[in-house]
DNA sequence: CTGAAAGCGCTTACAG
DNA sequence: CTGAAAGCGCTTACAG
């Protein structure tokens, strides 16, 4: 609870020359530092950040804006280990982080900018945003340094991205399914107005055009991210289109709910149907089959996503997107 | 970016009553308090907490301290749960909630206080911690308000805690293999010096008593929590006692564990061995057969322990301990 | 090398 | 009903 103050009437000093001291400055004699620093300690004395960054009107809070969550365990894994990435970056170069919730009906009650200002937040990464969202807009012209996680946008030097080349990872799984001897495979995607959906589709799309396979709209379907839609849409396509032996998801959690519909069809993955999934969630190790999937390195796009908008604070150059490494997990699903 | 000062200007009023129009002070004119709100709309104003809470010398940070966190997905799900139901609560009551990692190392260098002090920490809800570890001599006389999840704590009014009724919880299970014609029911616990091992085996114990069953203490084994740890623990356990039928685990990753072992052995759960685990993650019921488990709520968890630290920050008075309701979740595997 | 003074953006007892 | 002044704990140009 001691100040700089009292040290400074403890050591028969100023304020002035206690902060100087405790902050390293030169000009100061190392007699006078020496006693500074000792009353300090016997004091126990730690700075007061809050008046600090007062003083120097700035901050070292960095904000985690995590929007429209879905509480799923799964979903859990993923923000858990974007969180812990980016803490521990953070934690690394005396940032603080703070965990910020919001949701589309959110967005439109309060800016951005006004949740920063408010809380003295020196920069954001946002994780969840979509295309649809009112921030979405607001960023666009935003101000303060800004890294997204999985969606991107041009022409604001302030907001940059992190994400895993979704484009490079669903060629690869495609490719291999078509390796593995398969024509005729459906897509089940997620969210229309998530930026990756958007992407992994393009990867799917090109991926078929570059095997000179037709892309057959048919073969698309949007289940949200939801488990159960999956169920329901992967019941629909192989109804609709026995043909179809094989099917690429665009997360494990719908693949999930896949592996199922086909199960409860009388089919058996892979032998019927091959099935392959996006993210490489715990359970995709865990299922039986073990599922194929594209391992997503969540902490370490948390790290990087700091270390970038620590760096962009700092007005140092970076890239406008970074791209994760991910590893394509080959099992026993395919 | 506009401040008090400016509105104050804008208004042709002083700061002191600007500070009282937005704060909802009664003795200022409904008239001037209409304008200074509209000028404040008009020009996006938003408060700076810090100079708020520094003029205040209050704060509204609360940190949630993980310590020794085990980055595993397991882990993962609880910590993501415990910490969506504390921000949740936070972000109801304007409070910000802060992670702070820590571990046995990082303890012994700063203290507690000192991490909050710096911050501005208001109080603290801790999870991890360990009887042996630093911070837990330093919370016998913690000063801060302090939520403690799964530890308890006596003689410091300041500290109060929020768990699961383990024993009772664990007595269930017992009883309930016990039900099901199982007499030889081993455990295998977690680390030592986690305050939930030492109570579950107190359920455990008392269970196997309350049944007149004898305690052999080369049934209970600790796996520390680790999943790998535990298969090797139920190897032994089956090899050197074959008459065991029950294997309970203080954790579900744990379960899953002896679960492999189990068929690894040629044995089949739960018809040669039956198995019960503890938390209710979300791979107890997507494994074959699905885990009988108990399900604890840690988002009401996270929730609870919030809002008992907010009770306190407000002196207002709550019990030592919490209980958190769970549910014992009866499935294939026994 | 040291310190008085002003300032960061707010609050609040006090006087008028 | 309104405002000047002091204060929260810090920093930093500036003067000596």
């Amino acid at each position: 609870m001691i100040s700089m103050k009292e040290i400074a009437k403890q050591a028969g000093v100023s304020v002035t020359t206690v902060s100087k001291a405790l902050n390293n400055y030169p000009d100061i004699s190392e007699e006078t530092r020496k006693r500074i620093i000792e009353i300090a300690k016997k004091y126990n004395y730690s700075p007061n950040f809050t008046a600090r960054n007062l003083a120097l009107k700035k901050s070292n809070i960095i904000g985690l804006v995590l929007s429209d969550i879905r509480e799923t365990d799964s979903n859990g894994n993923i923000i858990y280990r974007l969180l812990i990435g980016a803490k521990n970056f953070c934690s690394d170069n005396d940032f603080e982080l703070l965990i910020i919730n919001t949701d589309h009906k959110k967005q439109k009650t309060k800016k951005l900018e006004q949740l920063c200002k408010e809380r003295q937040i020196a920069g954001v990464i946002i994780y969840g945003l979509k295309i649809s969202d009112p921030y979405f807009e607001e960023i666009s012209k935003f101000k303060l340094p800004c890294v997204l996680i999985d969606i991107s946008i041009e022409g604001n030097d302030n907001v940059t991205t992190v994400t895993t080349d979704n484009i490079k990872a669903v060629k690869e799984v495609i490719n291999y399914l078509y390796l593995k001897g398969h024509k005729n495979i459906a897509f089940i995607n997620g969210l229309r107005e998530a930026y990756v959906s958007k992407v992994r589709e393009l990867g799917y799309r090109e991926a078929l055009k570059g095997l000179g396979l037709k892309v057959r709209n048919e073969y698309i379907k949007y289940a949200d991210y939801y488990e159960d839609v999956a169920y329901e849409k992967a019941v629909e396509l192989l109804k609709e289109h026995p043909e179809i032996t094989a099917i690429f998801c665009a997360s494990d959690l719908m693949a999930l709910g896949v592996l199922r519909a086909i199960n409860d069809l009388g089919k058996k993955v892979p032998d019927d149907v091959a099935l392959a999934g996006f993210d490489g969630i715990q359970l995709s190790e865990y299922v039986n089959p073990r599922l194929t999937t594209v391992v997503q390195d969540f902490k370490e796009m948390g790290r990087i996503a700091a270390q970038k908008l620590i760096k962009m604070l700092k007005n140092e150059s970076v890239e406008r997107i970074d791209y994760v490494p991910y590893v394509f997990r080959k099992r026993e699903s395919v």
